[in-house]
DNA sequence: CAGTTATATTTCTTAATAAGAATATATCGG
DNA sequence: CCGATATATTCTTATTAAGAAATATAACTG
């Protein structure tokens, strides 16, 4: 599954901005969403299979973690767009997009 | 449709990335694009229920135009995650490993 | 080993989506 | 109005994805 698409379901969203915050076992990821066991164990794999997540093994429990680098693609595709509401900004606030 | 569906589609992506040329009608962009006009006409039917293109009429042609501020949205969605791989701004905000 | 906890996988059902073919709508030139 | 062009809308079918429930696997505990 491509970013893109893993990216397109909003639970898969939320898992990963409640990684964001660091790591996390799947068990913890479970309690903090509005899903079956199951579910978020399947949307875990699809993030996964996206290489947006990573995971690994503590005792019995999975840690998992974000993994930015992918998003870093999002951004890469997002980055010629992105001229069309800085200009206009620009010409409002002032020159924010200096970045790359 | 949200924006995030709609660009987990390939083809729609490459309709959004030719249309960053600048306006162009439907017609032009099914001729770049390897699908049949009937498939073009309903991923741009997509684009446009997203908010990311408009279209106005031009006698019997459909002119399509990017519309760049629903990429903002997503933009925005991405941007806390920015810090991950910009390590270099990390002195800016510090780090957010302390918390996990 | 048996029981328990943590997580993953499978199965089922249902809903959304895509492509292709055929057809419909709208606008233009005569 | 007619024929042609440009684009959109069905319709059908196949694939995919989602939630729920049940079950499986793997590791820890005693």
């Amino acid at each position: 599954m491509s970013p893109f698409e893993a990216l397109a379901e909003p639970n898969r969203r939320r898992l990963l901005d409640l990684l964001r915050a660091g790591e996390r076992p799947a068990g913890e990821l479970v309690a903090a969403m509005d899903l079956s066991q199951p579910g978020v164990s399947k949307h875990l794999k699809a993030l996964r299979e996206a290489g947006l997540v990573s995971v690994r093994a503590d005792g019995q429990q999975r840690i998992y973690r974000l993994e930015a680098r992918r998003l870093a693609d999002l951004d890469a595709w997002l980055k010629p767009y992105r001229h069309f509401w800085a200009d206009h900004l620009d010409a409002l606030e002032g020159h924010l997009e200096r970045d790359q």
